[in-house]
Order: C-alpha cells, then structure tokens, then sequence
DNA sequence: CTGAAAGCGCTTACAG
DNA sequence: CTGAAAGCGCTTACAG
C-alpha cells in the first residue's frame, strides 16, 4: 500500500540535521532558528509530510480520541446529539468513536470494552434502555478515566452530567393536558431504573396531585424505548369503560402509533383522546392532526457534554459538573382543543 | 490518569522471563512452552493486562479502523447504513470512524483530510450532495488507499462499489403512477452530478418515453438534498393551468413537504395528485394517506460495502467489485386510487 | 540553537 | 523453546 510514507528522518536526511531539530521545527516547540525552521516547514510542505500520529499517541500517551456510547443513532436525539459532539471535537481537536449500545446493556458493556481497548481518552454515554445497574461504568470511572454522562445519566455517580429539564417539561406537557380538559391523562412511563425516565413521570405525577386529579395505575405503561407493548397498551385502554381522554408518551415514534391506532378505531384526535409526543421529530407536523412534541435541544447536549469531557482530559477539570439545558414544549393540533 | 497501566515488561519482569516470550504467550504465535504460555496468560488474567494497541499499531503499520465520509447521519437511510457498517467492521475487528459531510464539499475534503491524518486502513465513501467533481478522491485512490464507495458512488472511478438498483426501481415506481392514470408526473430530482441521482432520473424519462407521455421540463425540479426548494416548487406546481397528476419525489421529506402543502390547498392525495417519496422512512405509515416510498436495504449497503473493504484491506483483494443490492417499491394510499 | 540518546509498548527476524 | 536487539515514528530532557 502507502509505500512512500515519508518520515521526519527523511526530512532530516535531506536537510542534513538532526530529526530533533526537525521535530522542534514542525512542532513550533521551543527556541530554534527561524532559518531551519523555514527550511524544514518548506521541505515538509512539498514533500506533503503528514506526522505519524500513531507515534505521537504512543509517546504522548493520548489518542486525542473520545468515546461514545449511545442507544441508536436512528433515534434522531441521539443523531442531532452526535452532530453537536462532533462539532465540539473537531473544533478542539479530538478524533470521535461512536459505538451503539442499541438498547441492549450486553452490547453496551461490549462498546465499553472496546473502546478502553482502543485507548480512547474520555467517554461520552448515555445510557441503554436496558441498563438497570451500572458497575461497568463504576470500575471504569474508579480507574480515573474522564467520562461525561447526558441524557440518560447516572446521577448517582459524582461525575459531570448533562441533562435535560426532563421533570419541568414533563409537568408542563401534563399541565397543558390538563388546561385542555384532560382527567384521565395516560402515560407511556419509560424504564424506571432510568433517572431521566423517573424524573419525567414525577413530572406527571406532580402535575396530576396539584390538579387534584386522582391517579390511575391502568393508565400507566412502564415501557422500554422500543415499540413492541405500545400496539397492545392503546387496544387495551380502548377497551376501558372510561376510556382516557389524553396520552402522554415518552417519544414521538410511541405517540404516532398509538395515534394511528385510535384514529384507525374512529376515535378522535384530539376531541377524544389528546396526545402529546417527546423529542419533536421533523414528522410531528407532517401528521394529521400535527402532533404536540417536546424539543429538546440535543445538540445543545451533545456540545455541551463533549465540551465538559475535553475541559476534563486537557485541562484537568475534576469538579463534576452538572449542566441542565431547557426543552421547549410544542403545542400543535394533536392536544390543542378549540372547543375549550 | 490511568497510573497503573500494566504492560508486556512487567508480566516480563514478575515471571523472570523476557517480554518477547511474553509477547509471543499473549499472541499465541509460534511455538512455545505450554506451560510459559499457561503461566503468562494467567498472570495477565490476573493482572487485566490490555495490551497498548497504539504500540501494536505503530509496530504493524496498521490501525485496524476504517474512516466512513457520509452525508449526515439524520438521514435514516445512513443512519441504517452506518449500523450495517459498525456490524460487519466489529466482526471483523475493525473500528470505525465516522464522518459527516453534512452535504458539503469542503467539510466532505475535511473529512477526507481528518480520517488520512488518523491512519485509517481504509474508506468507505458516499458522496456529498454538493460533490461535482472527484480529484480530492482520486489522490487518495492514487496513493493505494483502499476504499469502497456505497449509494453515492464515482461511477467512473475503477473501485469497489455498492449500490442499488437505483434505474430499475426509479422506472418501476413511475410505471406505477403511470398505471393509476398519472399522466402528468411531475418529479424531485437529486443532482445530475450524482450517478445515482442520474440513474433514478434516467429510469423515470425511460418509464415515460415507453408510455409515449410527453415530458415536460416544467415538471423537473433538480434539487439538492436539503428541503429549501420543495416549497416554491409545490406551489408553483400547483399554479399551472395544466397540474401535475402526480409526483415522484427523491426522499420521502421533501414527498412529505409536498403532500402538507397539496393538502392544504385542498387537494386530494392521491386522486388529484398521486405521490411517491423515497427511503420508506417509519413515519410514511403515519401520514394520511400513507405514503408509497422505495425501501432500500441500507443496512446490507453499509455491509458489503465494509466486507469488500475489509477484504481488501486483510487479503489485498485489489479487484473492483460492482454490487447492486435490490430496492423495493411500497405501494401505500398516497399513490394508489382504488377508482381506476 | 542543535544533536545524541532514551523511551513510549510492542513485534519479530536472528541466534542459540 | 527463549532472549537480546533492532525498529515502528515520534518527542524531549540532557548536554553542549
């Protein structure tokens, strides 16, 4: 392959000096004569030298690499999330590795693993739906390699995080169903053992108690992020004798379906049943009736988290951070009732 | 950081024997004492020995990780296709690095710089939306870089390729619309300095000309991949004394964008103008009516795009493979009138 | 301001 | 079967 990969000896070979001088002259290191070092940059230039950067990582004991590790990246949060983690990267310098957990905590010990192998620098994660214990991190973290949690953090663990206001947002979305005339608010809860999913849900719960509303346990689905109960949970609160007059659901893929489902049965949307989605996909307005959705600024969260964990890796930042970046509630047709 | 890393010399040094036995041990390479070999493993075991895999790299010119340069990762079509990519590089050891262009050229020749100056074995390319011309590839190729193009292909260039077949299903789909009594079909072309947008576009002028309809240049939009122009030209369509019938759209946003404004307008989809998007996005299903779209297998796109190169790169299979992975055309109420 | 030397952690001909 | 040595391409104290 590359057979005329050419090196600083070569450089130096031609130059007739030494490759210490060569390096310093490449790296603008220290004092050197601006004439050499004219010389070398020259040469470099026309010989298209690239630097090994192999070599540079082994001796500097870096990659300038980070880790992710992410549920999917179809799931379009985490496709924008990525967007901004790059971004960040880039701009300081760092190569990205993303691997897929894809909501599997098997798979996502598996992308750990191969990503220390890899000697990435730091790690980026949010975590897999699946995830319901977390020593894999712990080990990792206890070792002192920087990792950054977003999303779906761990907050136990005393390292940076960044999050959304996943409890405000949520008591919004529940308090605009209210305000819409909704009492029997159903909700598609994600994983409990989540703390973004169990802050979303006492957002419900907080919501509904400051109403007075009384509330039910049969209109609550504790599901994971995958679709596969959504179908079964709307027939089944259609079959209720008080059927619910709004739904809440954890992502806009979840909302659409159960849409689809009760428009399909003549129920409608939202006179009958309201719904409102989570994470604002480009879709939301394309459906009829356009479905109510929270944006979330997931690159935002991204570039912030990438930001921490570089500050983290160069510069030594060890205070574990918490950043909170504010999701907006969209209101659109699916859970806006102008008869009210 | 990481204080403790332990490495080759100190399994040398607690065992009293050399690192190039140990090293040999952990390779499993030539012939060796069983019982060194036994011993060697078990204290690495013991010790969680990772072996530095940049020192390996540097050792074998080699870093085990293929660059990937796609347009964006938003778009599901890539987002399935880097999940096919990942699977088949992991089994076979490799890494992944991903780039996104974001339709653009000159990010698109960043990435190219980026992913040269990691030390990639390999790439794997689709092209950028604004990509007219290919030296920047063609250098690359010249040094005896292996790299597999996929979708978005060079045609001209003598590499590994993967694609679909982009004419057939492009000419099968507006056979489709010509056979629910579309005689007007108005289209949203990709950009003609795309081989495959050109292929699709070759297939929907072929579908007509076998019909004997008429083509009509007012009908063809030539339009990036960004949705900018898909308003202005929807309601211009719709302004002709004579409208389109029905229209054929290059993925299935700008088909949606299109529908949302028809509708609007009081048009009935599909008896008054029939539409077909392309990428079979999970929201067609959603949308009323559904949306008829072209469902590719991107996931077996990024697959054997990642099998030839990683073929490539271990066995130095220097031959260029052509692979055509079929499409297919779903059928759904946005195209279908159930009158004719 | 520059060079010789050591070293990052590994692999692998070359002897024995 | 094992060890000493060289080397992958770079950086950086240490002398001078």
């Amino acid at each position: 392959m590359r057979k005329t990969t050419i090196t600083i000896k070569d450089i130096a070979r031609q130059l007739g000096i030494s490759k210490s001088t060569v390096s310093r002259a490449l790296s603008g290191h220290s004092d050197i004569n601006e004439e050499t070092k004219k010389r070398v940059l020259e040469l470099a230039t026309r010989l298209e030298y690239q630097p090994n950067i192999i070599a540079v990582n082994l001796k500097q004991q870096r990659t300038n690499t980070i880790g992710v590790i992410i549920p999917e990246t179809v799931n379009r949060f985490f496709a924008k999330a990525v967007g901004g983690i790059q971004h960040a990267a880039n701009l300081a310098g760092f190569n990205v590795i993303i691997c897929q957990s894809d909501e599997s905590l098997v798979t996502e010990k598996k992308n750990l693993q191969a990503l220390l192998a890899s000697r990435v620098d730091g790690l980026l994660v949010s975590v897999s739906g699946e995830t319901d214990h977390f020593d894999h991190f712990e080990t990792v973290i206890n070792k002192g390699m920087p990792i950054v949690f977003f999303d779906r953090v761990v907050e136990s663990f005393a390292v940076s995080q960044v999050i959304s206001n996943n409890y405000d947002i949520s008591k919004e979305a529940t308090q605009h169903l209210i305000k819409q005339g909704c009492r029997r608010i159903a909700i598609i809860a994600g994983p409990q053992h989540l703390s973004n999913s169990r802050n979303r849900f006492r957002g419900y719960l907080d919501a509904l108690k400051e109403a007075d509303i009384p509330l039910q346990e049969r209109l609550i689905l504790h599901s994971n992020f995958k679709l596969v109960r959504v179908g079964e949970f709307a027939r089944y609160l259609a079959t209720l004798k008080e059927k619910p007059d709004a739904v809440f659901a954890i992502n806009d893929m979840a909302a659409l379906e159960m849409m689809h489902i009760f428009k399909n049965m003549g129920l409608k949307i939202p006179d009958d049943i309201a719904i409102v989605g989570f994470n604002n996909e480009a879709i939301c307005k394309y459906v009829d009736p356009p479905l109510s959705s929270i944006e979330h600024p997931a690159d935002e969260l991204g570039k912030m988290a990438a930001e921490l964990l570089i500050g983290q890796i160069t510069k030594g930042e060890a205070m574990a951070m918490r950043h909170c970046i504010n999701s907006r509630l969209v209101i659109r047709g699916s859970s806006y009732r102008q008869t009210t």
